[in-house]
DNA sequence: CTAATGACAAACT
DNA sequence: CAGTTTGCCATTA
């Protein structure tokens, strides 16, 4: 098992991460790039992306609830298992056909309309 | 230290 | 408009 190292320096934008996703309401979903712009958009997508892997193994991490801006699943392989993320958006209210999110759009949740520092 | 990869995204062809 | 390339930054080999 891959021991991810959680330096001082990363400690932060993880909990930075992992605050937001815990921010999104039930039915609600973002993208990696939309958490990237709230934190500044200094660290690129992939890096919030890295954060959610993380987030994986934390409990009370809704990670299902963060998509690219596609509104793909793209991250579906990681979950224990892959329907596991479908079927809790769907649990949600959130419509998902085809490994991606219905109406995008509108459940789109931005956390920088949404919160406000 | 160099090269390759990645739960992305925007630009370019 | 679809496929390809580059940028981003950290991890792994």
């Amino acid at each position: 098992m891959e021991v991810i190292s959680i330096n001082d320096k990363h400690k932060d934008f993880f909990e930075k991460v992992f605050e937001v996703v815990k921010l999104i309401p039930e039915g609600r979903v973002t993208s990696y790039g939309a958490i990237a712009n709230y934190l500044g958009a200094k660290h690129g997508s992939r890096m919030v992306g890295w954060a959610m892997n993380a987030s994986t193994r934390v409990p009370g991490i809704a990670a299902h609830r963060v998509v690219n801006r596609n509104g793909d699943l793209s991250g579906r392989f990681h979950f224990p298992e892959e329907n596991m993320m479908q079927k809790k958006l769907e649990s949600e209210g959130i419509r998902v056909v085809n490994h991606r999110v219905v109406d995008f759009n509108v459940v789109f949740w931005n956390p920088m309309e949404e919160i406000s520092l």
